[in-house]
DNA sequence: TTGTACGCGTTATCAA
DNA sequence: TTGATAACGCGTACAA
């Protein structure tokens, strides 16, 4: 089976060495770019990352000359001069998942391209792999670390490094080291406040894994929103798993309990729980949204536009959480740290099962 | 909305300078262990990586001086003295999808952590972008560069750069260039012979995209195969989208125009594709496998974890591409390119939609 | 076996 | 305004 192969499309590599001529290649320097422009390095130097001090038409020489050269600055050799690399390392335990790439997205976009670039490692969850990147990381000199962590839940600090650590989605459990996270309890409540305003009132909630702070995280903020409300649950909140078949399960309990006639809209944890609480729905013959509307968590695009119909969410905000993230890190390279935890808000994104 | 804020969580960050004495934590040099040791820098130096011509003693000497330094080199100077940096640019154009994850692990997991460390960038579908991030990424001196698809079909060279370039999941339209692909083909062609296996004979084909090499490069595998064994799908094959929606739409269709009794199998171009079409099989009171088995490609647990049964699918063996990727550039850096396009087989994975 | 001296490509200091 | 010169941290001939 594995060496099952197409007919036309394969193509055995041949052995040919194509880098046959090292030097030819080799890139220009900023002494080159001096030379072809008649000065000093010093002041090629000067001209090219404008700083005062040079005239304005040696300036634009050398500008010429680097250009004609296609000169670009050797980013290792400036770090060892000015002390900077210019790159941090981002260490992530859910690379496969889907929490680490909007942050890393959110980063990257903050962290201009030119600016700065970003060492990815995934860890595995393993604490062992994630020491061995860190070590290797700072050996690269990294201006700085983002920690990237597979559940919200606090995890253990890293302690005091020689660069700055930002911890984001999961904080620190050290309340001095920088974190950015999620608002979990907001997100409960923004659900509650949505299913209110849709004019429901006989509210269920079946929540995800229970060893997962933010499981319990957003129906506390869901209970909170309903009894401000003067409102409480019409069946204690459901604990169980995060995906499809616990949404499934998890529903025909509620219904068992409460009956058709006591339920008119069901939070869920996640987007997972979601579909299969609305496919369950639809196989029992209840309509979503008008007799009962179902709400989930993280607005994952592949749960909420494959489910039908579309699924109302609550989006974490995962790109904010690595914008802050980023920002946190540049200010503390310039010595501006403000340690402590940071919350980012949801935001609720409405689809077919809540409204028509 | 987006102002809303859970209760005891948050904490608004301090204004409290944490890098107070940036010299306080200056890492460690070379002289420094070697001072510590009592010989030159040089002697350190050889000591420390390895090489031949000191004493045993003193090589035990210097690394115990290191040891109690915490010394670790400094890669960026030793990448201005050796000519290599031990980095390598991924450029990516799917980093929010599925595929260019698995190639990154494999990448990773091939270059060894303190070998090789990753930059990533994703480029969004961007060519301006990409050609930013590629200079910028020869600006950092990144000793190779992996560019990688966000879809199967053939895209631009980058041309001749000054370090090796490898093609992954998308191969390079210049045949000369390292390309490392899937063998789309031969992913029809295991499902076919799967199907067989099965002792099913009626074979219909649901492919994705007709836009998109890959859909009709599987049909075209699958039809090979059929043909092998002297036969032909039920239905001229159907293209569409690669949705859950496309699914359940042509799912229908394939039982307008062959009925019931005519399909004992359908072979999916994706696994929502896949998804869409068992759960309306489902709802048409068709049971999967026995009466008509389903299979979907790629592999993606979301969607082969939810199904009912669960999905058997073809797996594309992304980390493969990742890990022959980063063989091939490795290689190439050695001076040992092997231009062309290299092929990576799939695989089978069985679950519920083929066996009971 | 060890140490001296120089180079890698850039920035920073300071005298011209 | 410019240009020698000395760092930055490490590898490496070459000489001792």
């Amino acid at each position: 089976m594995s060496e099952r192969r197409a007919g036309g499309v394969m193509a055995e590599p041949q052995m040919v060495n194509k880098v046959s001529k090292p030097g030819s290649t080799q890139r220009p320097t900023l002494a080159d770019v001096a030379r072809e422009a008649g000065v000093s390095s010093a002041t090629a130097s000067k001209a090219l990352s404008g700083r005062y001090g040079v005239k304005n038409t040696t300036r634009l020489a050398v500008q010429q000359a680097a250009d004609r050269l296609k000169f670009t600055p050797n980013r290792g050799a400036q770090a060892l001069a000015i002390g900077r690399t210019g790159t941090v390392g981002m260490v992530t335990h859910d690379l496969e998942g889907r929490f680490s790439i909007p942050v890393l997205l959110g980063a990257e976009d903050t962290f201009g391209t030119n600016k700065v670039s970003i060492f990815l490692c995934d860890a595995r969850g393993d604490s062992i792999r994630e020491e061995h990147h860190v070590s290797s990381l700072l050996g690269r000199q990294v201006d700085g670390l983002i920690v990237v962590g597979a559940r919200p839940d606090p995890r253990p600090s890293l302690g005091n490094l020689s660069v700055p650590v930002v911890y984001a989605y999961a904080p620190s459990q050290d309340p001095q080291d920088m974190s950015v996270i999620v608002d979990q309890q907001g997100a409960g409540a923004i659900a509650v406040e949505h299913l209110l305003d849709c004019g429901k009132k006989k509210i269920a909630i079946i929540a995800g894994d229970r060893t997962y702070g933010a499981a319990s995280e957003r129906v506390q903020g869901a209970q909170e929103a309903l009894a401000a409300a003067g409102m409480a649950p019409v069946i204690e909140p459901l604990f169980g798993a995060w995906d499809e078949q616990w949404g499934r399960g998890a529903i025909k309990i509620v219904m068992d309990r409460v009956g058709k006639q006591g339920v008119d809209a069901v939070i869920c944890g996640s987007d997972h729980i979601a579909r299969g609480c609305t496919d369950t729905l639809r196989e029992l013959g209840i309509d979503v949204p008008s007799e009962i509307a179902v709400i989930g968590h993280d607005n994952w695009e592949v749960m909420t536009e494959g489910s039908r119909p579309h699924l109302t969410s609550i989006d974490s905000n995962l790109e904010k959480v690595g914008q802050r993230a980023a920002t946190r890190l540049m200010d503390a390279t310039l010595g501006r740290a403000k340690p402590g935890l940071e919350v980012v808000s949801c935001q609720l994104v409405v689809r077919g099962t809540t409204v028509e």
